[in-house]
DNA sequence: TCCAAACTCATCCAAAAGGATGAGACAGTG
DNA sequence: CACTGTCTCATCCTTTTGGATGAGTTTGGA
Protein backbone atom coordinates (compact mmCIF):
# COMPACT_ATOMS: atom_id res chain seq x y z
CA UNK A 1 0.00 0.00 0.00
CA UNK A 2 1.00 3.39 -0.90
CA UNK A 3 1.62 6.00 1.78
CA UNK A 4 2.75 9.57 1.76
CA UNK A 5 5.11 10.71 4.93
CA UNK A 6 5.42 14.49 5.18
CA UNK A 7 7.72 15.77 7.56
CA UNK A 8 10.59 18.07 7.56
CA UNK A 9 12.40 16.40 9.93
CA UNK A 10 14.42 13.76 7.78
CA UNK A 11 15.49 12.00 10.47
CA UNK A 12 12.32 11.52 11.96
CA UNK A 13 10.88 10.66 8.46
CA UNK A 14 13.61 7.79 8.32
CA UNK A 15 12.47 6.25 11.63
CA UNK A 16 8.98 5.61 10.87
CA UNK A 17 9.77 4.70 7.62
CA UNK A 18 12.05 1.71 9.38
CA UNK A 19 8.81 1.30 11.89
CA UNK A 20 6.32 0.71 8.56
CA UNK A 21 8.95 -1.46 6.79
CA UNK A 22 9.06 -3.79 10.24
CA UNK A 23 5.33 -3.99 10.06
CA UNK A 24 3.28 -6.67 8.13
CA UNK A 25 2.19 -5.36 4.79
CA UNK A 26 4.04 -4.06 2.09
CA UNK A 27 4.47 -0.77 2.15
CA UNK A 28 5.69 1.96 -0.87
CA UNK A 29 6.49 4.73 1.30
CA UNK A 30 6.69 8.35 -0.24
CA UNK A 31 8.46 11.03 1.49
CA UNK A 32 8.10 14.87 1.50
CA UNK A 33 9.60 17.34 3.46
CA UNK A 34 7.07 19.98 2.71
CA UNK A 35 3.66 21.00 1.82
CA UNK A 36 4.75 21.80 -1.90
CA UNK A 37 6.97 18.52 -2.45
CA UNK A 38 4.00 16.77 -0.65
CA UNK A 39 1.07 18.41 -2.68
CA UNK A 40 3.22 17.61 -5.74
CA UNK A 41 3.33 13.79 -4.79
CA UNK A 42 -0.50 14.04 -4.34
CA UNK A 43 -1.31 14.96 -6.85
CA UNK A 44 0.89 12.65 -8.91
CA UNK A 45 0.22 9.58 -6.88
CA UNK A 46 -4.07 9.33 -7.27
CA UNK A 47 -3.97 5.66 -5.75
CA UNK A 48 -2.05 7.17 -2.13
CA UNK A 49 -4.55 4.52 -0.04
CA UNK A 50 -2.99 7.02 3.20
CA UNK A 51 -1.19 10.39 4.07
CA UNK A 52 0.37 11.28 7.39
CA UNK A 53 1.26 14.12 8.22
CA UNK A 54 3.17 16.19 10.66
CA UNK A 55 1.42 19.38 11.51
CA UNK A 56 5.09 21.10 12.22
CA UNK A 57 6.05 22.17 8.43
CA UNK A 58 8.04 24.91 7.73
CA UNK A 59 6.32 26.46 4.44
CA UNK A 60 2.62 26.20 5.71
CA UNK A 61 0.32 25.68 8.58
CA UNK A 62 -0.47 22.29 9.19
CA UNK A 63 -3.71 22.15 9.85
CA UNK A 64 -4.30 24.27 6.41
CA UNK A 65 -1.68 21.76 4.79
CA UNK A 66 -4.45 19.04 6.13
CA UNK A 67 -7.67 21.07 4.72
CA UNK A 68 -6.03 21.49 1.41
CA UNK A 69 -5.29 17.76 1.39
CA UNK A 70 -9.04 17.03 2.42
CA UNK A 71 -10.57 18.99 -0.68
CA UNK A 72 -8.29 18.20 -3.09
CA UNK A 73 -7.97 14.46 -2.43
CA UNK A 74 -11.00 13.92 -0.04
CA UNK A 75 -10.49 9.92 -0.97
CA UNK A 76 -7.34 9.52 0.66
CA UNK A 77 -7.51 9.53 4.45
CA UNK A 78 -5.25 11.93 6.43
CA UNK A 79 -3.60 10.74 9.83
CA UNK A 80 -2.54 13.92 11.61
CA UNK A 81 1.07 13.56 13.54
CA UNK A 82 1.90 15.81 16.15
CA UNK A 83 4.34 16.76 19.19
CA UNK A 84 0.80 18.37 20.68
CA UNK A 85 -1.65 16.66 21.84
CA UNK A 86 -3.97 18.86 23.48
CA UNK A 87 -7.53 18.60 23.30
CA UNK A 88 -7.64 21.51 20.92
CA UNK A 89 -5.41 20.77 18.41
CA UNK A 90 -6.76 17.24 18.13
CA UNK A 91 -10.48 17.86 18.04
CA UNK A 92 -9.14 20.87 15.41
CA UNK A 93 -7.45 18.31 13.31
CA UNK A 94 -10.23 16.24 13.41
CA UNK A 95 -12.83 18.67 12.62
CA UNK A 96 -10.91 19.46 9.56
CA UNK A 97 -11.30 16.15 8.20
CA UNK A 98 -8.59 13.95 9.43
CA UNK A 99 -8.76 10.14 10.16
CA UNK A 100 -6.60 9.97 12.85
CA UNK A 101 -4.55 11.60 15.22
CA UNK A 102 -1.28 10.51 16.80
CA UNK A 103 0.88 11.83 19.52
CA UNK A 104 4.78 12.09 18.65
CA UNK A 105 4.75 10.23 21.94
CA UNK A 106 3.06 7.10 21.15
CA UNK A 107 5.12 3.96 20.43
CA UNK A 108 5.24 1.96 17.11
CA UNK A 109 2.91 -0.25 18.32
CA UNK A 110 -0.02 2.34 18.93
CA UNK A 111 0.95 4.13 15.30
CA UNK A 112 0.27 0.60 14.06
CA UNK A 113 -2.67 0.67 15.72
CA UNK A 114 -4.27 3.69 14.83
CA UNK A 115 -3.31 2.88 11.25
CA UNK A 116 -5.01 -0.46 11.22
CA UNK A 117 -7.82 1.58 12.47
CA UNK A 118 -7.60 4.80 10.04
CA UNK A 119 -7.36 1.83 7.09
CA UNK A 120 -10.43 -0.05 8.82
CA UNK A 121 -12.65 3.55 8.41
CA UNK A 122 -12.52 4.50 12.06
CA UNK A 123 -11.21 7.02 13.34
CA UNK A 124 -8.74 7.23 16.06
CA UNK A 125 -7.78 9.84 18.76
CA UNK A 126 -5.59 9.48 21.60
CA UNK A 127 -6.98 8.52 25.46
CA UNK A 128 -6.28 11.76 26.53
CA UNK A 129 -8.70 13.73 24.86
CA UNK A 130 -11.20 12.11 26.37
CA UNK A 131 -9.82 11.97 30.39
CA UNK A 132 -11.13 15.24 30.80
CA UNK A 133 -14.77 15.58 30.38
CA UNK A 134 -16.06 15.37 27.08
CA UNK A 135 -18.04 18.01 26.49
CA UNK A 136 -20.09 16.74 23.29
CA UNK A 137 -20.20 20.42 21.75
CA UNK A 138 -16.59 20.29 21.05
CA UNK A 139 -16.98 17.73 18.43
CA UNK A 140 -18.25 18.86 15.83
CA UNK A 141 -19.32 15.93 12.98
CA UNK A 142 -17.75 16.72 9.47
CA UNK A 143 -15.74 14.66 6.80
CA UNK A 144 -13.95 12.26 7.15
CA UNK A 145 -16.14 11.17 4.19
CA UNK A 146 -13.95 8.67 2.12
CA UNK A 147 -14.46 7.89 -1.84
CA UNK A 148 -15.91 11.06 -2.14
CA UNK A 149 -15.61 12.19 -5.74
CA UNK A 150 -15.12 8.80 -7.06
CA UNK A 151 -17.95 6.96 -6.09
CA UNK A 152 -20.69 9.67 -7.38
CA UNK A 153 -18.97 9.47 -10.55
CA UNK A 154 -19.37 5.88 -10.89
CA UNK A 155 -22.85 6.34 -10.63
CA UNK A 156 -22.46 8.53 -13.55
CA UNK A 157 -22.73 11.99 -11.96
CA UNK A 158 -21.20 15.18 -13.09
CA UNK A 159 -19.01 17.17 -11.77
CA UNK A 160 -22.46 19.63 -11.52
CA UNK A 161 -24.67 17.27 -10.62
CA UNK A 162 -22.45 16.39 -7.41
CA UNK A 163 -22.10 20.12 -6.96
CA UNK A 164 -26.33 20.80 -7.24
CA UNK A 165 -26.69 17.33 -5.03
CA UNK A 166 -24.29 18.23 -2.11
CA UNK A 167 -26.71 21.27 -1.72
CA UNK A 168 -29.99 19.22 -2.00
CA UNK A 169 -29.21 17.19 0.28
CA UNK A 170 -28.59 20.57 2.90
CA UNK A 171 -31.82 20.70 2.52
CA UNK A 172 -32.11 24.08 0.06
CA UNK A 173 -34.93 23.95 -2.30
CA UNK A 174 -34.39 24.35 -5.95
CA UNK A 175 -34.92 28.32 -5.68
CA UNK A 176 -31.73 28.59 -3.70
CA UNK A 177 -29.69 26.27 -4.96
CA UNK A 178 -30.35 28.11 -8.66
CA UNK A 179 -29.24 31.19 -6.79
CA UNK A 180 -26.43 29.79 -5.41
CA UNK A 181 -25.02 28.38 -8.63
CA UNK A 182 -25.84 31.31 -10.53
CA UNK A 183 -27.82 29.65 -12.60
CA UNK A 184 -31.59 29.11 -13.51
CA UNK A 185 -34.47 26.96 -11.40
CA UNK A 186 -34.84 25.45 -14.67
CA UNK A 187 -31.09 24.17 -14.52
CA UNK A 188 -31.14 22.98 -11.35
CA UNK A 189 -34.36 20.75 -11.81
CA UNK A 190 -32.54 19.27 -14.85
CA UNK A 191 -29.51 18.72 -12.29
CA UNK A 192 -31.76 17.36 -9.69
CA UNK A 193 -33.74 14.62 -11.74
CA UNK A 194 -30.41 13.02 -13.40
CA UNK A 195 -29.19 13.00 -9.81
CA UNK A 196 -32.40 11.22 -9.04
CA UNK A 197 -31.70 9.10 -11.77
CA UNK A 198 -28.33 7.73 -10.68
CA UNK A 199 -29.15 7.86 -7.01
CA UNK A 200 -32.29 5.51 -8.09
CA UNK A 201 -34.62 7.28 -5.79
CA UNK A 202 -37.19 9.57 -6.33
CA UNK A 203 -37.05 12.11 -4.10
CA UNK A 204 -35.17 14.70 -1.67
CA UNK A 205 -35.77 12.60 1.11
CA UNK A 206 -34.49 9.62 -0.47
CA UNK A 207 -31.48 11.17 -2.03
CA UNK A 208 -30.49 12.00 1.10
CA UNK A 209 -30.76 8.46 2.66
CA UNK A 210 -29.09 6.64 -0.69
CA UNK A 211 -25.91 9.14 0.21
CA UNK A 212 -26.09 8.24 3.92
CA UNK A 213 -26.22 5.00 2.77
CA UNK A 214 -23.53 4.88 1.15
CA UNK A 215 -21.61 6.43 3.97
CA UNK A 216 -21.30 9.92 3.22
CA UNK A 217 -21.11 12.31 6.12
CA UNK A 218 -24.31 15.05 5.51
CA UNK A 219 -23.70 17.87 7.42
CA UNK B 1 -6.46 -12.62 31.11
CA UNK B 2 -9.44 -11.95 33.03
CA UNK B 3 -13.12 -10.59 31.57
CA UNK B 4 -16.39 -10.10 33.19
CA UNK B 5 -18.72 -10.54 30.46
CA UNK B 6 -22.16 -8.93 31.44
CA UNK B 7 -25.16 -9.42 28.97
CA UNK B 8 -28.78 -10.58 29.79
CA UNK B 9 -28.67 -12.65 26.61
CA UNK B 10 -27.37 -15.84 27.50
CA UNK B 11 -26.74 -16.59 23.25
CA UNK B 12 -25.38 -13.33 23.09
CA UNK B 13 -23.02 -13.93 26.61
CA UNK B 14 -21.92 -17.30 24.24
CA UNK B 15 -20.91 -16.01 21.19
CA UNK B 16 -18.89 -13.09 22.25
CA UNK B 17 -17.16 -16.05 24.42
CA UNK B 18 -16.37 -18.11 21.15
CA UNK B 19 -15.22 -14.83 19.57
CA UNK B 20 -12.99 -14.31 22.36
CA UNK B 21 -11.76 -17.30 22.71
CA UNK B 22 -10.47 -17.74 19.11
CA UNK B 23 -8.59 -14.43 19.83
CA UNK B 24 -5.11 -14.54 20.79
CA UNK B 25 -4.16 -14.82 24.12
CA UNK B 26 -5.37 -16.55 27.05
CA UNK B 27 -8.85 -15.28 28.54
CA UNK B 28 -11.04 -16.30 31.67
CA UNK B 29 -14.03 -15.17 30.70
CA UNK B 30 -16.44 -14.70 33.23
CA UNK B 31 -20.36 -13.76 32.91
CA UNK B 32 -23.04 -12.56 34.17
CA UNK B 33 -26.66 -11.53 33.32
CA UNK B 34 -27.94 -8.98 35.08
CA UNK B 35 -26.41 -6.57 37.37
CA UNK B 36 -26.72 -8.06 40.88
CA UNK B 37 -24.35 -10.94 39.52
CA UNK B 38 -22.17 -8.74 38.04
CA UNK B 39 -21.31 -6.48 40.79
CA UNK B 40 -20.89 -9.86 42.94
CA UNK B 41 -18.39 -10.79 40.99
CA UNK B 42 -16.38 -7.92 40.56
CA UNK B 43 -16.22 -7.67 44.10
CA UNK B 44 -14.83 -11.23 44.46
CA UNK B 45 -12.29 -10.72 42.00
CA UNK B 46 -10.09 -7.86 42.05
CA UNK B 47 -8.05 -8.74 39.47
CA UNK B 48 -10.42 -8.25 37.06
CA UNK B 49 -8.38 -6.30 33.90
CA UNK B 50 -11.35 -5.66 31.53
CA UNK B 51 -15.62 -5.14 31.94
CA UNK B 52 -17.78 -5.65 28.62
CA UNK B 53 -20.85 -4.35 29.37
CA UNK B 54 -24.41 -4.19 27.46
CA UNK B 55 -26.38 -1.36 28.07
CA UNK B 56 -29.78 -3.12 27.61
CA UNK B 57 -30.09 -4.75 31.15
CA UNK B 58 -33.26 -5.93 33.46
CA UNK B 59 -32.24 -5.03 36.54
CA UNK B 60 -30.84 -1.31 36.28
CA UNK B 61 -30.07 0.69 33.25
CA UNK B 62 -26.92 0.59 32.16
CA UNK B 63 -25.34 3.56 32.51
CA UNK B 64 -25.74 3.53 36.23
CA UNK B 65 -24.26 0.17 35.94
CA UNK B 66 -21.36 1.72 34.56
CA UNK B 67 -21.12 4.84 36.85
CA UNK B 68 -21.38 2.19 39.94
CA UNK B 69 -18.31 0.03 38.11
CA UNK B 70 -16.14 3.13 37.51
CA UNK B 71 -16.95 4.18 41.64
CA UNK B 72 -16.57 0.79 42.92
CA UNK B 73 -13.61 -0.44 40.47
CA UNK B 74 -11.83 2.41 39.26
CA UNK B 75 -8.92 0.15 38.42
CA UNK B 76 -11.04 -1.76 36.36
CA UNK B 77 -11.17 -0.51 32.48
CA UNK B 78 -15.16 -0.43 31.47
CA UNK B 79 -15.82 -0.88 27.53
CA UNK B 80 -19.31 -0.54 26.62
CA UNK B 81 -21.25 -2.54 24.20
CA UNK B 82 -24.56 -1.46 22.89
CA UNK B 83 -26.47 -1.67 19.85
CA UNK B 84 -27.51 1.84 19.92
CA UNK B 85 -24.56 4.25 18.44
CA UNK B 86 -26.03 7.03 18.19
CA UNK B 87 -23.69 10.15 19.06
CA UNK B 88 -25.40 11.15 22.89
CA UNK B 89 -25.07 7.32 23.46
CA UNK B 90 -21.37 7.48 22.76
CA UNK B 91 -20.66 10.39 24.38
CA UNK B 92 -22.60 9.86 27.36
CA UNK B 93 -20.64 6.09 27.76
CA UNK B 94 -17.43 7.60 27.65
CA UNK B 95 -18.02 10.66 29.68
CA UNK B 96 -19.13 8.44 33.08
CA UNK B 97 -15.77 6.44 32.51
CA UNK B 98 -16.28 4.19 29.78
CA UNK B 99 -12.92 3.25 28.39
CA UNK B 100 -14.63 1.99 24.77
CA UNK B 101 -17.70 1.70 22.73
CA UNK B 102 -18.20 -1.05 20.60
CA UNK B 103 -21.53 -1.14 18.71
CA UNK B 104 -23.08 -4.70 18.06
CA UNK B 105 -22.79 -3.81 14.58
CA UNK B 106 -19.17 -4.31 15.31
CA UNK B 107 -17.26 -7.68 13.56
CA UNK B 108 -14.91 -9.17 15.55
CA UNK B 109 -12.03 -7.97 14.18
CA UNK B 110 -13.27 -4.67 15.01
CA UNK B 111 -14.08 -5.91 18.46
CA UNK B 112 -10.67 -7.12 18.78
CA UNK B 113 -9.29 -3.98 17.17
CA UNK B 114 -10.71 -1.85 20.03
CA UNK B 115 -10.12 -4.08 23.07
CA UNK B 116 -6.55 -4.33 21.94
CA UNK B 117 -6.85 -0.49 22.42
CA UNK B 118 -8.69 -0.28 25.61
CA UNK B 119 -5.98 -2.88 27.09
CA UNK B 120 -3.29 -0.49 25.64
CA UNK B 121 -4.83 2.15 28.04
CA UNK B 122 -6.54 3.92 25.06
CA UNK B 123 -10.31 4.97 24.14
CA UNK B 124 -11.76 3.15 21.37
CA UNK B 125 -14.66 5.34 19.77
CA UNK B 126 -16.66 4.52 16.60
CA UNK B 127 -15.80 6.52 13.59
CA UNK B 128 -19.65 7.18 13.38
CA UNK B 129 -20.04 9.40 16.26
CA UNK B 130 -17.67 11.99 14.45
CA UNK B 131 -19.10 11.30 10.93
CA UNK B 132 -23.06 10.89 12.25
CA UNK B 133 -23.54 9.81 8.51
CA UNK B 134 -27.45 8.83 7.88
CA UNK B 135 -26.76 5.07 7.64
CA UNK B 136 -29.05 2.83 5.74
CA UNK B 137 -32.26 2.06 3.43
CA UNK B 138 -35.26 0.61 5.94
CA UNK B 139 -34.64 3.82 7.95
CA UNK B 140 -35.87 3.44 11.57
CA UNK B 141 -35.23 5.22 14.76
CA UNK B 142 -33.40 2.35 16.95
CA UNK B 143 -34.75 1.75 20.13
CA UNK B 144 -37.38 3.27 19.49
CA UNK B 145 -38.89 1.90 22.88
CA UNK B 146 -35.46 3.30 24.73
CA UNK B 147 -34.25 6.79 25.31
CA UNK B 148 -34.59 8.13 21.68
CA UNK B 149 -38.18 8.33 22.36
CA UNK B 150 -37.07 10.40 25.32
CA UNK B 151 -35.24 12.64 23.38
CA UNK B 152 -37.58 13.48 20.48
CA UNK B 153 -40.46 13.92 23.39
CA UNK B 154 -38.40 16.33 24.57
CA UNK B 155 -38.89 18.52 21.37
CA UNK B 156 -42.40 18.40 22.20
CA UNK B 157 -43.37 15.29 19.58
CA UNK B 158 -45.97 13.23 20.43
CA UNK B 159 -46.31 8.83 19.35
CA UNK B 160 -48.08 9.48 16.67
CA UNK B 161 -45.71 12.23 15.22
CA UNK B 162 -42.79 9.97 15.64
CA UNK B 163 -44.24 7.63 13.72
CA UNK B 164 -45.23 9.65 11.01
CA UNK B 165 -41.54 10.96 11.46
CA UNK B 166 -39.70 7.71 11.35
CA UNK B 167 -41.70 7.18 8.11
CA UNK B 168 -41.33 10.13 6.53
CA UNK B 169 -37.56 9.98 6.96
CA UNK B 170 -37.73 6.66 5.27
CA UNK B 171 -38.13 8.92 1.90
CA UNK B 172 -42.11 7.93 1.74
CA UNK B 173 -44.53 10.42 0.49
CA UNK B 174 -47.34 11.70 2.74
CA UNK B 175 -49.85 9.64 0.82
CA UNK B 176 -48.10 5.88 1.51
CA UNK B 177 -47.48 7.41 4.70
CA UNK B 178 -50.88 7.58 5.04
CA UNK B 179 -51.66 4.31 3.62
CA UNK B 180 -49.52 2.65 6.04
CA UNK B 181 -50.95 4.04 9.47
CA UNK B 182 -54.62 3.98 7.74
CA UNK B 183 -55.70 7.63 8.08
CA UNK B 184 -56.37 9.50 5.44
CA UNK B 185 -53.03 12.01 4.41
CA UNK B 186 -55.13 15.08 5.76
CA UNK B 187 -54.03 13.51 9.01
CA UNK B 188 -50.23 12.85 7.71
CA UNK B 189 -49.93 16.56 6.70
CA UNK B 190 -50.85 17.61 10.10
CA UNK B 191 -48.58 15.77 11.94
CA UNK B 192 -45.74 16.42 9.53
CA UNK B 193 -46.35 19.85 10.50
CA UNK B 194 -46.11 19.23 13.94
CA UNK B 195 -42.77 17.44 13.55
CA UNK B 196 -41.60 20.43 11.16
CA UNK B 197 -42.42 22.77 14.09
CA UNK B 198 -40.92 20.29 16.97
CA UNK B 199 -37.52 20.03 14.81
CA UNK B 200 -37.63 23.59 13.87
CA UNK B 201 -37.59 22.72 10.20
CA UNK B 202 -38.96 23.59 7.17
CA UNK B 203 -38.56 20.79 4.65
CA UNK B 204 -38.24 16.99 4.80
CA UNK B 205 -34.96 17.24 3.93
CA UNK B 206 -33.97 19.23 6.44
CA UNK B 207 -35.87 16.95 8.84
CA UNK B 208 -33.94 14.22 8.08
CA UNK B 209 -30.56 15.71 8.50
CA UNK B 210 -31.92 17.61 11.53
CA UNK B 211 -32.42 14.01 13.15
CA UNK B 212 -29.02 12.73 12.19
CA UNK B 213 -27.55 15.70 13.70
CA UNK B 214 -28.86 14.56 16.50
CA UNK B 215 -27.32 11.57 16.52
CA UNK B 216 -30.50 9.40 15.83
CA UNK B 217 -29.36 6.03 13.29
CA UNK B 218 -31.74 5.82 10.93
CA UNK B 219 -31.80 2.69 9.14
C1' DT C 1 -67.96 15.87 35.10
C1' DC C 2 -65.24 19.00 32.65
C1' DC C 3 -60.86 20.13 30.46
C1' DA C 4 -56.95 19.60 27.74
C1' DA C 5 -54.36 17.03 24.78
C1' DA C 6 -54.05 13.96 21.07
C1' DC C 7 -55.76 12.21 16.99
C1' DT C 8 -58.60 12.62 13.31
C1' DC C 9 -60.29 14.91 8.94
C1' DA C 10 -61.62 18.55 5.64
C1' DT C 11 -60.99 22.63 2.70
C1' DC C 12 -58.53 26.23 0.39
C1' DC C 13 -54.45 27.98 -1.38
C1' DA C 14 -49.67 28.91 -2.81
C1' DA C 15 -45.36 27.04 -3.50
C1' DA C 16 -42.36 23.48 -4.69
C1' DA C 17 -41.21 19.32 -6.77
C1' DG C 18 -41.03 16.05 -10.39
C1' DG C 19 -41.37 14.36 -15.31
C1' DA C 20 -41.03 14.94 -20.32
C1' DT C 21 -39.26 17.12 -24.12
C1' DG C 22 -36.75 20.21 -27.13
C1' DA C 23 -33.09 23.20 -27.93
C1' DG C 24 -28.97 26.45 -28.05
C1' DA C 25 -23.87 27.08 -26.60
C1' DC C 26 -19.45 25.14 -25.97
C1' DA C 27 -15.46 22.12 -25.30
C1' DG C 28 -13.05 18.13 -26.41
C1' DT C 29 -12.27 14.22 -29.57
C1' DG C 30 -11.87 11.06 -33.48
C1' DC D 1 -15.50 18.82 -39.58
C1' DA D 2 -18.84 16.11 -37.25
C1' DC D 3 -19.91 13.80 -33.00
C1' DT D 4 -20.55 13.61 -28.16
C1' DG D 5 -21.24 15.12 -23.68
C1' DT D 6 -22.13 18.74 -20.57
C1' DC D 7 -24.35 22.66 -19.17
C1' DT D 8 -27.71 25.73 -19.88
C1' DC D 9 -32.70 27.13 -20.25
C1' DA D 10 -37.62 26.95 -21.47
C1' DT D 11 -42.39 25.19 -21.61
C1' DC D 12 -46.13 22.36 -20.21
C1' DC D 13 -48.20 19.61 -17.04
C1' DT D 14 -49.20 16.75 -12.85
C1' DT D 15 -48.30 15.65 -8.28
C1' DT D 16 -46.65 16.72 -3.84
C1' DT D 17 -45.68 19.84 -0.15
C1' DG D 18 -46.43 23.07 3.18
C1' DG D 19 -49.33 26.43 5.70
C1' DA D 20 -53.57 28.01 7.78
C1' DT D 21 -57.81 27.16 9.83
C1' DG D 22 -61.74 24.93 11.81
C1' DA D 23 -63.86 21.09 13.68
C1' DG D 24 -65.37 16.39 15.38
C1' DT D 25 -63.88 12.33 18.47
C1' DT D 26 -61.57 10.07 22.04
C1' DT D 27 -59.10 9.64 26.26
C1' DG D 28 -56.94 10.42 30.59
C1' DG D 29 -56.72 13.18 34.43
C1' DA D 30 -58.00 17.12 37.64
Amino acid sequence: MKVLLIDDHTLFREGLRLLLERMEGSFDILEAGDCEAAFEIAKLNADLELVLLDLGLPDMPGLEALSFLRTHHPAIPVVVISAANDRPSVLEAINRGAMGFIPKSSDSALLMRAMQMVMAKQVYIPANVFTAAVSASELKLIGSAQKNDATLQELGLTARQMEVLSLLVQGLPNKLIARKLNVSEATVKTHVAATFRGLNVGNRTQAVLALGKRGYNLR
